[in-house]
DNA sequence: GCGGTTTTGAGACCGAGTCTCAAATCCCTT
DNA sequence: AAGGGATTTGAGACTCGGTCTCAAAACCGC
């Protein structure tokens, strides 16, 4: 049948989720959880956090050690910029590419100083 | 002093590294020097490799299971485009980011059906 | 409340990556 | 070519993020 239930650890996440732009991983949510007074376990936090990627409703992101970390991030394709300090993020959309800096500046006011691009598909020889 | 010596594990990892335009996990690595005939312990491996990638003679990157990968590169700051299916990869310059798509297919063959595209800096607030 | 279905938690487990330190290698000097 | 100080290597212990298992708990339509 597949119902899906509405749990309390699972609103619990989703609380923490929307309260901030940010990219949370695991760990920072089990801490935070603990803190809120809604402890959830590590494969808890794990599964509705994959859940919630599937469905849409959160981005993945590998950090720079390689750790899975997840954001409240439903709105389509777009891309992310992301503050060095604080972490906030600003979502991009796909369209300001051209000139990327210069409106990166003057539409949300981020001092953009490093920028990572990669692009997936198939090469000359694997068409 | 800090003199730097030129070793039989060192130059087996860059012979296999110069010899394709892919990224190899440290594992993967391990196997072909194994197949080589040249052996090379994970800690060597891991060594090198973060060597290399301070050097700027090889890139740095995770792949989508947050694996460390590197791979021969030492062209300044650029872009990649990777293939799907064989891991080929091809520089793309960073002026390239104009009609991305376009000028990828025409420039290198490349059928683009993804990318990720991530800004770094400081927002609003922390500037 | 009852009961079938879904979800949770504790902890075992896995694998990538790091660390330690004695042994091996490198290469400069003689 | 042998000696010797500095650098590098390898085996294996260790850390830690993430997965898996399965019995217990929670959910919700009845
Ligand atoms: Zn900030
Ligand atoms: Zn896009
Ligand atoms: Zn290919
Ligand atoms: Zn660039």
């Amino acid at each position: 049948m597949e119902t899906e239930y509405e749990t309390r650890p699972r609103e619990a996440i989703a609380r923490i989720l929307r309260a901030e732009p940010r990219f949370f991983s695991a760990s920072e949510l089990c801490t935070r959880l603990d803190e809120a007074g809604t402890p959830v376990s590590r494969a808890t936090v794990y599964r509705t956090l994959e859940r919630l990627a599937a469905k849409g409703e959160a981005a993945l992101r590998l950090n720079d050690r390689g750790e899975a970390t997840f954001m409240s991030c439903d709105n389509g394709h777009h891309h992310h910029a992301i503050c060095r300090s604080c972490g906030r993020v600003e979502d991009v959309a796909c369209s300001a590419l051209d000139n990327f800096v210069e409106r990166l500046h003057s539409l949300h006011g981020f001092q953009l100083d490093d920028h990572s691009l990669e692009f997936h598909g198939k090469c000359r020889s694997c068409v």
